[in-house]
RNA sequence: GCCGGUAUGGCGGAACUGGUAGACGCGACGGACUCAAAAUCCGUUACUCGAAAGGGUGUGUGGGUUCGAUUCCCUCUACCGGCACCA
């Protein structure tokens, strides 16, 4: 052993070890408990960020943790190798996207294999590898035939410019990030996946996943927000046919108060007022060409026009106008609601804005109604109906049963539920993609690729320009003859939703290796995953989909779960430090911060920062997630370098509890890698002043009190290590207990062979509680210890309960809430003996000042108040 | 805008089930070792009154429940994540 930590070396040796004993692959074993762990796969970007590294530790230290406790744990590791940035750099470098792909993975890959994560990759996969997406095409293959897949229209940005389509994230407030042209929404056929036929056994289910965290659980129940209320049925006359208006409300209640309705501009009551109203068709070519993101619709202003069509009141017959409205979705009920200005805040400014008249038909105590302002309680459930003829003095519920009885009655409307949740549009007019299987026909439609032809191969060479698919421009694509007539056909160009590839992942790593059939019988020993970790960025969307696609799989019987990850921790992003400087033409510079000095005042208060090269002051501006664009990302490969793989991970699992944000810091790594410096040290230490004259452990009578507490700190450390990392999933706290413990024995100075017996016994359990987290560094120090097995291997250790026993504890006592004195207690006393003892203590008879005890609590082993 | 979350010393965080607020680490300050530096080690470090003993205040804001609140409830503020074509 050498005096000094070397973690180059260490971790060389540690790693060939591990390579040799094939440690880390899984087999299928049922004579043992299975845990699966799995991390989120990265998007193969180029290098790991400090996001995956972080993400990838966390996993890790579970899998070597749940490894100890005896479980046959399976670790994999893949790539999710289809998107979007691919595409950009072809587009920059001339690069195909396949090259980049794969020269991205190869590289990324020696990242993670330097990190040691105990990843088993025989079972590696990439989603752009013809083998895995002809499973997302024989699967889609088989939505059709169920008729889960399905087509038709759907809307898209698309830049007039470069006449191709654009992603949320290209376009730029409003304008195309190439071009800089308005984009404009265009309907254009796509496919989609009725992800709606599973909105409540996805929302059902959500009650059984007690193990994911409760945030989630209520983001996707919000998401597919279910609710219920009463469609409505306006009637009208047109060109003399009946029809009715119908739309969706939560407060039929407020019905009596409709002032107007307002259809949405693809409506077809908007198209039909529009055909010899140029104003009208203008402003609706307006609505049509505005965001079709949801975000930015809440916040746009409310605007509206007359559609000069009239509704009639279903239950009064009084004559309601028709708008077209700019913030009522087509995607949501039937692209149509009715207005009632006086208890919605957002018909309330409609209704002020275009002088509709505003209707009060809710009371609620002596609160009085003005239509002058909004005020909160005007949109209470709590209040009663007014102005409502019949339904005068019914309450919210009673109300609405009333009134949807009565429409019932008259056929105009019915109680319903309504669903936000949309179905999942898959088509992407991209290149970098999986192909979707499907010949278009000019004699017979659409025809699905026979599964004899699967897969559908995506051709590797070609490099985007950004005006539009290539595929679309590759005849020997795109050429093809119909497989039920023979016709000259085309080929759909448009390529799957990444997240069709990231659903189903977790499954094909259970049988990779399988070219016959999608899963097989291993899927079923893997699946479910016991334990999935990933960012909360992927909450709803990615979680949703791969729970839907989950129980098609489950309805399809190809496997046997309908719930693919049975408990999910969902970690913070990873922050640094951003500093910048205005440049003279009035552009913000960005400084890396490991490039920049930071000044303190003598409390250690940040005073201000220069940069390294010239002196000069740099401006701080807070802490953001790592990006390029803000210069801020540290190299993991670089810190590895320079401290090793241990100290990075030492220092993301104990700089914050892992569903927090984390900060970084470079001497917080300094810090981490101080720490192995030490434990190396104090082994080397040990180890270096001779062998123990007895390998058996002395008797507990024979201990010194010093021997004892030492003892007793070391297995109540090992008491609490394994509570947070088995039980609470934290891991700082674990760390913190660790670093104390070794706080402890550096104060413990008894050089006797009893006393190194008992120091050796500490540093056995302190290398055993390091080793999920820092594995390189315990393996050699294991061995250095004496030990001729494999640490990896070793079962966790177990405490003695015997340590852990002691004859009196402290309790503190306080004085009407307030902490005033400690006492010693056996720590077998009752609550009359803690009592006693507290009360005649003399700091407490002081804060008593004679008066009585009015009350005395006790809480055992803890604490006592005494209220005077 | 809607949905979800977060807020504790100079900083990251701890306090797990309502029971000693600030564990552990970073930074800062003082000291030891050294020709010197690095490394290492020791000590101090929420604010405040006090020579000390000891006291007071303090967990984003304002209120509430309780013997007792960082923890539970309500209000407000600031920041972060998601909003369906970034992954």
């Amino acid at each position: 052993m050498h005096e000094r930590y070397d973690p180059a070396a260490v971790e060389a040796q540690a790693r060939a070890h591990w390579e040799a004993a094939d440690a880390f692959a899984a087999s299928e074993d049922p004579s043992r408990p299975k845990y699966y762990c799995l991390c989120m796969f990265p998007y193969p970007s180029g290098r790991l960020h400090m996001g995956h590294v972080r993400n990838y530790t966390i996993g890790d230290v579970l899998s070597r943790f749940m490894r100890k406790q005896g479980y046959n744990v399976l670790q994999p590791m893949g790539w999710d190798a289809f998107g979007l940035p691919a595409e950009n750099a072809a587009m920059a470098n001339g690069v195909p996207p396949a090259k980049w792909t794969y020269d991205n993975i190869a590289y990324m890959k020696r990242q993670l294999q330097s990190l040691g994560f105990a990843l088993d990759w025989k079972r590696e996969l990439a989603t752009c590898q013809p083998e895995y997406y002809r499973w997302n095409q024989w699967l889609f293959l088989r939505m059709l035939e169920k008729g889960i897949a399905y087509k038709k229209t759907g809307v898209v940005n698309w830049d007039p410019v470069d006449q191709t389509v654009l992603a949320n994230e290209q376009v730029i407030d409003g304008r195309g990030w190439r071009t800089g042209a308005p984009v404009e929404k265009r309907e254009i056929p796509m496919y989609y996946l009725r992800i709606t036929d599973y909105s409540q056994d996805l929302l059902d289910a959500l009650d059984t996943l007690t193990d994911w965290p409760e945030r989630v659980r209520t983001m996707q129940a919000n998401w597919i927000g279910k609710s219920e209320g009463v469609r409505v049925g306006f009637p009208y006359e047109l060109e003399d046919e009946h029809h009715t208006l119908n739309v969706f409300t939560t407060r039929a209640d407020t019905l009596m108060g409709v002032t107007f309705c307002a259809v949405a501009a693809e409506h077809a009551l908007a198209t039909y007022a529009a055909r010899d109203n140029d104003k009208l068709a203008a402003f609706i070519e307006e609505c049509k060409k505005g965001t079709a993101q949801e975000a930015e619709m809440a916040v746009m202003e409310k605007k509206g026009m007359p559609t000069g069509l009239f509704v009639l009141h279903p239950l009064t017959g009084q004559k309601i106008p028709v708008w077209v409205g700019n913030y009522v979705l087509m995607t949501y009920g039937e692209g149509a609601v009715m207005g009632v200005p006086a208890h919605d805040e957002r018909d309330f400014e409609f209704a002020k804005k275009y002088g509709l008249p505003i209707a009060q038909v809710i009371a609620e105590d002596a609160n009085v109604y003005s239509t002058d302002q909004w005020a909160e309680w005007y949109s209470t459930k709590e209040g009663i109906c007014i102005n409502s003829g019949k339904y005068d003095g019914l309450g919210y519920q009673h109300a609405i049963d009333a009134i949807a009885a009565d429409l019932s009655a008259l056929g105009l409307g019915h109680k319903q539920v309504q669903w936000r949740l949309r179905d999942w549009g898959i088509s992407r007019q991209r290149y970098w993609g999986c192909p979707i299987p499907l010949i278009h026909c000019p004699k017979c439609g659409d025809v699905p690729v026979p599964d004899k032809d699967l897969p559908v191969v995506l051709p590797e060479g070609l490099v985007p320009d950004g005006s539009g698919n290539p595929l679309g421009k590759l005849a020997s694509f795109y050429e093809c003859k119909c497989p039920r007539c023979g016709a000259d056909a085309r080929r759909e160009t448009d390529t799957m939703d990444t997240f069709v590839d990231s659903s189903w992942y977790f499954m094909r790593f259970a049988c990779p290796d399988n070219a016959n059939a999608m899963v097989d019988e291993r899927a079923n020993y893997w699946m479910p995953v016991d334990q999935y970790i990933g960012g909360i960025e992927h909450a709803i969307l990615h979680l949703l989909y791969s729970r839907f696609w989950t129980r098609v799989m489950n309805d399809l019987g190809l496997v046997k779960e309908r719930e693919p990850f049975r408990r999910l921790l969902t970690q913070g992003m990873v922050l640094n430090d951003i500093y910048s400087r205005k440049t003279g033409e009035g552009r913000i510079q960005y400084f890396n911060p490991a490039d920049v000095d930071v000044q303190f005042d003598a409390k250690g208060t940040r005073l201000g920062a220069t940069l390294r090269a010239d002196g000069k002051p740099v401006e701080w501006e807070g802490m953001r997630t790592m990006s390029k664009s803000k210069n801020n990302g540290v190299d993991p490969q670089a810190l590895v370098g320079e401290y090793g793989a241990d100290s990075i991970r030492l220092f993301m699992m104990f700089k914050a509890p892992p569903e927090d944000t984390l900060e970084w810091s470079d001497d917080g790594v300094e810090g981490a890698s101080r720490f192995m410096r030490k434990l190396w040290r104090v082994v080397y230490e040990h180890v270096s002043a001779g062998p123990l004259a007895s390998s058996q452990p002395p008797a507990a009578s024979s201990l010194t009190s010093a021997q004892r507490d030492l003892r007793r700190a070391a297995h109540a450390t090992l008491v609490k290590v394994t509570d947070d990392l088995g039980r609470r999933r934290i891991f700082n706290t674990a760390i913190a207990a660790v670093m104390e413990l070794m706080n402890t024995l550096g104060k413990f100075e008894d050089t006797t062979d009893q006393g190194r017996t008992v120091v050796r016994e500490t540093l056995e359990l302190v290398v055993q509680m390091l080793s999920p987290i820092v594995p390189h560094a315990t393996h050699v120090l294991w061995e250095t210890l004496g030990h001729t097995d494999s640490l990896m291997d070793r079962a966790w250790p177990k405490p003695d309960p015997e340590a852990l026993v002691q004859d009196s504890i402290q309790v503190v006592v306080q004085v009407n809430g307030k902490l005033r004195s400690h006492i010693n207690v056996a720590a077998s006393a009752d609550e009359t003996q803690i009592r006693e003892t507290a009360l005649a203590d003399p700091v407490v008879q002081r804060w008593m000042e004679g008066k009585p005890a009015k009350k005395v609590i006790v809480v055992k082993g803890k604490l006592v108040n005494v209220v005077v």
